[in-house]
RNA sequence: GGCGCCAUAGCCAAGUGGUAAGGCAGAGGUCUGCAAAACCUUUAUGCCCCAGUUCAAAUCUGGGUGGCGCCUCCA
């Protein structure tokens, strides 16, 4: 398989340390506030990068870390924790407002068909890991200590900016508003291991350590997480693209610092779903979640669809009309799934062109447009049912936009309707026919339509004028004739 | 200011040196009397612009133009 790797900037052969088994690491969320969909967007193509792994036949171990604490600044950059922000937001404690929005995040997760990482670990829960992994930083000169805060020395590495060509002096240090030169550090990359000097008055978690009472930064949470449980090869790093500087870069530098030794070989960044005006956030416009898709009358699978048509390493303009155009094509596609007939054998042989298409596609830089067209192709073959049947369940074990249950749904759908729609009418008819007016129409109805049957157009057409002529406008619907009353 | 990404039809979007996938919308048609649905056909002499390399360029190179991202909050 062929992957993009950010590290390399081409994209490289997927090569994993152990052969046939995969250890992936996921940067997860900050759990201050819901996911929009742009945060979920990542996780979608993360989790389809995982079932294809799984599929193409690797063993995949994944790890993602739930960001409950260390993580700075607010979105508006006025200087407070995210965490404390959101609790303060909504009168609770910080650990009450992790749990909520761990939780929402979990169920958008569920709502999407993203599968939940086997290892998920609150970086509250591993603050010793975090101590001890500083302590060596420390003993073998990569951290230093100033103005009570421990700090990452960047001028240690050999090389820091693993991601780009850079330079430290070129940085513009303070280009967002609020943000203020650190005067403690050694270098401009420099930054916060541990911090006891918070910037915030109130900070509400804290722990005793080596160097005082404080709380950890938010880099050394992944590396700590990434190396206790899946150890000292990683072969998978997953992210947005965002995160490429500065938490990627300092989780390389801390990493390596302390391993001795390259640390992670493939990184994987997905770029951001914009909106017209750029990049989406929580502070500007609206604020798009899963559930207000779904109050909007979107299936949130429709959303998953609408991400897997273009690449996850090309930008994302998100606006109604495309997902409008992504519904339509994702109505389309599973009505058809549900006029197949189950039943009947597989062909093997007659199914393997297109399991070679799909295949193709995703090891291409797992090119999932590609992969949507070939379920197109599918309904276009000329294979029986039950092939295409099989085709469609087997390629949503890696797509996962619920095709064949959307199609169960709308064949019960549809089945449940025209029971409905028959024992309903037939009632009104019932309760009609005893207006003698309501129920001349209905003869009249019956008529006509015994002429069309006969091909009698002309007689047809003569009772629908004479009922017109009566104030009563016929209908003609695929269930049969109904009629409007005027006045 | 530095670094990086992107530009393909009305819209979304593949394509990675061999003559422009797919979807949506549109157009024409078949068929059920009409209509709807369904099905079939069709829709870019051209890929932001200008040079260059090549037998051959959307694709490679150089230079523009426009858009986006990152530079201690983000996914």
């Amino acid at each position: 398989m062929k992957l993009y790797n950010s590290l390399t900037h081409t994209k490289d052969d997927f090569v994993t340390h152990t052969p046939g088994k995969v250890t992936m690491y996921t940067c997860g969320p900050t759990v201050y506030h819901f996911a929009h969909i742009g945060n979920l967007r990542s996780y979608i193509m993360e989790d389809v990068l995982e079932k294809y792994l799984g599929y193409a036949g690797y063993d995949v171990t994944r790890a993602m870390n739930i960001t409950d604490v260390g993580h700075l600044s607010s979105d508006g950059d006025t200087g407070e924790d995210k965490m404390l922000k959101g609790a303060k937001r909504e009168h609770k404690t910080v650990m009450e407002i992790a749990q909520y929005y761990t939780d929402a995040f979990f169920e958008d997760c569920r709502k999407l068909n993203i599968k939940i990482p086997e290892i998920v670990v609150p970086a509250t829960s591993y603050v010793d890991h975090f101590i001890k992994m500083i302590e060596k930083l420390i003993d073998t000169g990569y951290a230093y200590e100033a103005g009570g805060n421990i700090y990452f020395d960047t001028s240690k590495l050999k090389e820091y900016y693993v991601f780009n060509k850079q330079n430290q002096e070129d940085l513009a240090v303070g280009v967002r508003e609020g943000v203020e030169e650190d005067s403690n550090k050694r270098n401009k990359c420099d930054f916060v291991l541990w911090f006891t000097k918070s910037k915030f008055e109130d900070q509400e978690l804290k722990w005793d350590s080596p160097w005082g009472v404080g709380y950890p930064g938010w880099h050394i949470e992944c590396s700590a997480i990434s190396l206790d449980t899946l150890g000292e090869y990683l072969d998978l790093h997953c992210g947005g693209i965002d995160n490429a500087f500065p938490h990627h870069t300092n989780e390389i530098a801390q990493s390596e610092a302390y391993l001795g030794h390259p640390w992670c070989t493939h990184w994987f960044h997905v770029l951001h779903l914009n909106t017209n005006d750029g990049k989406m956030s929580k502070s500007k416009g609206e604020f798009l979640t899963v559930s207000l898709l779904e109050e909007k009358g979107y299936n949130p699978l429709i959303y998953r669809f609408f991400c897997l048509q273009s690449h996850y390493r090309k930008a994302l303009v998100f606006s109604y009309d495309a997902l409008d155009n992504a519904k339509v094509s994702y109505d389309k596609l599973t009505d058809k799934i549900a006029a197949l007939k189950p039943g009947g054998d597989v062909s093997r042989d007659a199914c393997k062109p297109y399991l070679d298409a799909f295949a193709d596609a995703m090891d291409n830089d797992l090119n999932t447009a590609m992969a949507i067209t070939v379920l197109y192709d599918i309904i276009k073959a000329k294979i029986s049912d039950a092939d295409k049947l099989w085709l469609y369940q087997t390629l949503d074990t890696v797509l996962g936009v619920g095709l064949l249950a959307a199609a169960d749904k709308k064949r019960e759908a549809l089945a449940q309707e025209k029971a409905a729609a028959e024992a309903e009418a037939a009632a009104e008819r019932a309760e009609a026919m005893k207006d003698p007016l309501i129920a001349s129409i209905y003869a009249a109805i019956d008529e006509r339509t015994a002429a069309k049957k006969a091909k009698n157009y002309a007689r047809a057409d003569e009772i629908r004028n004479e009922l017109l002529a009566r104030g009563v406008t016929l209908i003609d619907t695929p269930k049969g004739t109904t009629f409007k009353l005027e006045g």
